[in-house]
DNA sequence: ATGGTAGTCGCACTA
């Protein structure tokens, strides 16, 4: 079976379900994870997503801020929105694939403030710790275990390589690519001996972006990005994997959101 | 070194 998986932080659901309805009929995924959807559940445009022939649809939203929702045009099974370091904060969201040992989790990782430093700046202090709340939580006996197969994927707001950021030296004192973001992310890799899907189809040395500052001039002159959103899957799915997209051309669509989307490509048994 | 843009329960906060 196979079956095709989108990420994408659309920066406003409500205004920007066109662009998502353009994404699904161009690219014609079976589920989209999508983040800050910056709704309260009941104003999320289910009806335009139905519409767009995905029926299935997990909503953890709250008002204003943040939010995640999986959309699906093959049947997913709700597995619970997991409240990560107690912040309350509507930032996870789990499916399970109907018939399949297959686990999605959608995840929105706090993006952290400007100051790198969690003694100044607590929102630095809760992405740290939001990572190490998941780190543990995948890192229990059971949750990836070969039994079932699970999928993490959102806006980690962490770019780990050197070459996931226009200029490594620039951006190392600046939240996203800091040594003490990279070492929390790759802890939270080894907790389920996640594999980094889209760099296994784009070397460690050529650059790989999904997110462009809306303050450039120019984001494809300055072209200053950095690789914000990931798919990992536990090692049972690695040989599943067939293809990755980075849709940049969603960064030059009409109000676009920051963030472009990602595809993958999987073959289940 | 600064400021630039975008979205929301907007006149403050998050990103």
């Amino acid at each position: 079976m196979k079956l095709r998986l989108a990420t994408w932080n659309i920066n406003s659901v409500r205004l920007r379900i066109g662009l998502v309805e353009r994404f699904l009929k161009e690219f014609e995924p079976d589920i989209l994870c999508l983040q800050e959807i910056k709704c309260k559940e009941e104003f999320f445009p289910y009806d335009a997503v139905r519409d767009a022939g995905y029926p299935h649809i997990h909503v953890k939203g709250q008002a204003g801020y943040h939010g995640v929702a999986t959309v699906s045009r093959i049947p997913l099974t709700a597995n619970g929105t997991e409240n990560f370091c107690g912040t309350g904060e509507a930032r996870h969201i789990a499916a399970i694939v109907d018939g399949k040992p297959l686990i999605i989790h959608n995840v929105y990782i706090p993006a952290g403030g400007d100051i790198p430093d969690p003694e100044v700046n607590p929102k630095f202090g809760q992405k740290l710790a939001y990572v190490r709340a998941l780190t543990d939580w995948f890192g229990e006996s059971g949750k990836a275990d070969s039994e079932s197969h699970h999928l993490l994927t959102g806006d980690f707001n962490i770019a780990p390589c050197e070459h996931d950021v226009w200029s490594h030296k620039q951006l190392l004192n600046v939240v996203s690519h800091t040594p003490v973001e990279v070492e929390h992310l790759m802890a939270l890799k080894h907790s389920a001996n996640w594999h980094d899907t889209m760099r296994a189809f784009v070397p460690e040395e050529e650059k790989l972006y999904t997110w462009w500052s809306y303050r450039a001039r120019d984001w494809r002159v300055s072209n200053r990005g950095r690789r914000l959103d990931h798919v990992w899957v536990t090692p049972g799915l690695e040989s599943s994997v067939r293809a990755m997209q980075v849709i940049t051309e969603a960064r030059g669509w009409e109000k676009p959101s920051d963030h472009v989307p990602v595809i993958v490509d999987l073959e289940l048994d």
